[in-house]
DNA sequence: CTGAAAGCGCTTACAG
DNA sequence: CTGAAAGCGCTTACAG
C-alpha cells in the first residue's frame, strides 16, 4: 500500500488537500478542531512529507553568493575552485551559486562588494570576512534585508551573520602550540610566528591560542611578535629571515597564514630546514612537499570542500526557516603529519 | 522565463516527451538522427534535469541495511546511534535504513546475518566486516544478487564489496607511531600494543602501520606483540597489567581498539598514568576524560556520523548506477590532543 | 522507432 | 475558515 500521502490524510481527516497543507505547514487560518483531526491522521498514518514532491511543488530557488578574497593565497584559490565545482553540481537542485571575487586584505573593497549585493535578489551570502566595523555593518545591512549571511573561514561576530562556517581557530592555535611543545621537548628557545594579517580574525585567534598554550604549558619556548606577511611568500621570506638572523635560538616557526613557500625558503637558505620545527596551515603543493621531506613537522588544515558544502546547507536551511544540525556542520581541524597525508 | 524543461526540449527538437526522456536517460531504441536533435536542444537550451521532479516521478525507493556488531564497544554503539538518527532524517527522502545488530567477534553470526539478508528486498548493505573467507563469500553472495555492498569501518577487500567507507587504518597506525616517536623523543624503551582482534582488518592494519614507522624511524622504541582484548576493558586491564609488570621499560601504549577504560585502569593502578605516552582510538566518555587529565597524549578518531552518511550516499549512487566523488567520501583521520577536543 | 496521456505527492492561487 | 482544480518537471505504461 505504500506510504501515506496528503490524499490519505485528507480522506482520513475528512478535509481537503488545501486544509491538510495548511495544517502541515502551520499556515494558520484553520479551526482548532480541524487542526486536531489532521494531526490525528498524521500520527495514525505515520505520515512524513515527501521531500522531492514538496520541493517540486514549491518551486523554491536558492540564489547564493560566495564572496571570497582571491589572490595568491592557495587555500582561497582552492576554496573558490570547490565553490565552482559545487555550483555545477547543485544546478539541478535549484541552488544557484555565484562567486564574487574581491582583492585580498582590502576591507573597503569587501564592503563595497557586500553593499552591491544588496541590490541583487539573493537568498543568502557566504563571506570570508575581515573583522572590521565597516564589514560588520555591511553584513548587518544584508541581514537586515532578510538575506541569510554566514561567515566563511574567518568570522566577524556581532555582525548579524547567522553562523560561522570554519574551524575553531583558537583551538587550532592551541593545537599547534601543543604539537610544537611536545615536538621540541627538552629544548629552550624562541618561536617565530608568521601570519597574514592580524585584521583577519582567524589569524588573530590562531596566534592567541598558540601563545596561550605556549606560555602556560611550555614556558621554555618564547613566542616572538607575529610578523604580518599579507600572504606574500616574498615578504614572509624576508621577514622570517630577519628574525632568524637576529635570533639564533629560534627552534620553531608557526606559520599561521599563506606564504609557506617563503617560510621554507628562509629556512633553506640558512640550512635550517628540518632543524627548526615548523607547524603550518593548509595543505598545498608546497606545504605537502615540505611535510614529505621533513621540513615541516605538521600541517593543520580545513577542508574547503566541506566548508563550501556546509555553507550551502546552512544558507538553504536559513532561507527555509528550517533548523540545521550544528554538530554535523562543525568543520574539523585536520592534522597532517608525514604519515597521514592523503 | 525560467530554466529549460523537458517540454522546452521536446518543442525545440520537434519530438515528444517520451522521446526526450529516452534520449536523456539513454534508454536506447531511438534513431541516431533523433538523438542528435534532442542533444542539440539540450546544449542550446542549457538543459539540466530537475532532481526533485525526477525523484518524484521515478518513485524509486532505497532500502539499506546496516550490519553492525554491537556489544560494549562505545564506538560501534555511537555508530549505531548515528545510523538510527539518519534513518529518521532520511525517511522523507525515500531512503529506508534498517539496522541488523550482530554479536561482536563472531564471524559465523555475521555470515548468517548477511545470508539472511539475501532473501530481503534490499537496495544495499553496509557492513562492519571481519576479514574472513566466509564473510567475504557472504558479501559476494549479496553482490551477486545485485545488492550494492560497502564495508564500513573495517574492510574486506576481494569480497565483492563496491567500496570501503572508513579511515585508512595503516595511515592511522603510522600516524600513531609518528606521534609516539616524537612525543617520547630521546627516550628508549618498549611500547605495548592493545588491540581488539587481529581478525579485524582495521586493527591489523593499524598495528602494521604502527610497527612499520616505529621500526624504521624510531628504532629506540620496540613494539611488544599485540595483546588481543576483544573490546573488553577487563581483559585489556589484565593483559596490559601483565606487560607493564614484566617490562618496567614500557614508555608507550598504543591502544588500537576498544577497552580504553581497561588501559587506563592498568596504568593508574601502577601510578603510570601520564608518565607512559598513550595513543588511543576513538573519542568516548573515558578517552576524552583521559585526554583532558593528561593520561592520554592523543586520540585518533573517525566520525561515525560522517561514515553513516557517506555509506548511504554511496549505496544510493550504486543503486542508481551513478558515479560518486571518492574524494568527497574519504573519511578523515581526526587527531585530538587536549587542545582541540570538540 | 515514436507519441499522447496519466501520474508521482506535494503546493498554490482562486473562489466561496 | 474551507475546498476544487491546476500545476511543478519529470517518468511510465500503453498504443501504434
Amino acid at each position: 500500500m505504500g506510504r501515506a500521502t496528503v490524499h490519505d490524510l485528507a480522506r482520513a481527516a475528512g478535509v481537503s488537500l488545501a486544509t491538510v497543507d495548511r495544517v502541515l505547514n502551520r499556515r494558520g487560518g484553520v479551526r482548532a478542531a480541524t487542526i486536531e483531526k489532521v494531526e490525528l491522521a498524521v500520527d495514525r498514518l505515520g505520515y512524513r512529507r515527501d521531500a522531492a514532491a514538496a520541493t517540486l511543488a514549491k518551486q523554491r530557488e536558492y540564489r547564493l553568493a560566495f564572496v571570497i578574497p582571491t589572490g595568491v593565497n592557495s587555500f582561497l584559490v582552492s576554496l573558490t575552485a570547490e565553490v565552482r565545482k559545487l555550483a555545477d553540481a547543485l544546478r539541478n537542485q535549484r541552488v544557484f551559486l555565484s562567486i564574487v571575487e574581491v582583492p585580498p586584505f582590502d576591507g573597503e573593497a569587501l564592503v563595497q562588494a557586500l553593499d552591491r549585493l544588496q541590490s541583487q535578489p539573493l537568498t543568502g551570502v557566504a563571506v570570508v570576512a575581515t573583522d572590521h566595523a565597516p564589514v560588520r555593518l555591511a553584513v548587518g545591512g544584508l541581514a537586515a534585508r532578510g538575506v541569510g549571511v554566514v561567515t566563511l573561514v574567518s568570522d566577524a561576530p556581532g555582525s548579524g551573520r547567522a553562523h560561522y562556517v570554519g574551524i575553531d581557530n583558537s583551538a587550532a592555535g592551541r593545537t599547534a602550540a601543543s604539537l610544537m611543545g611536545r615536538f621540541v621537548r627538552g629544548i629552550s628557545g624562541r618561536v617565530a610566528i608568521v601570519a597574514g594579517s592580524m585584521l583577519q580574525r582567524d589569524h588573530a585567534e590562531r596566534r592567541f591560542g598558540f601563545e596561550q598554550v605556549l606560555r602556560t604549558e611550555y614556558p621554555q619556548l618564547t613566542a616572538l611578535p607575529a610578523v604580518e606577511a599579507l600572504d606574500s611568500a616574498a615578504v614572509a621570506e624576508t621577514a622570517l629571515g630577519i628574525e632568524l638572523d637576529r635570533h639564533p635560538d629560534i627552534v620553531g616557526v608557526y606559520s599561521i597564514g599563506a606564504g609557506n613557500r617563503g617560510v621554507l625558503a628562509a629556512l633553506r637558505k640558512r640550512g635550517l630546514a628540518g632543524a627548526v620545527c615548523v607547524i603550518a596551515h593548509e595543505l598545498t603543493e608546497h606545504s605537502r612537499a615540505a611535510l614529505a621531506d621533513g621540513s615541516f613537522a605538521a600541517i593543520l588544515c580545513q577542508d574547503p570542500g566541506h566548508e563550501a558544502r556546509s555553507a550551502v546547507r546552512i544558507l538553504c536551511a536559513l532561507a527555509d526557516g528550517a533548523p540545521f544540525d550544528a554538530g554535523h556542520e562543525r568543520i574539523h581541524i585536520d592534522i597532517y603529519l608525514r604519515d597521514n597525508v592523503p
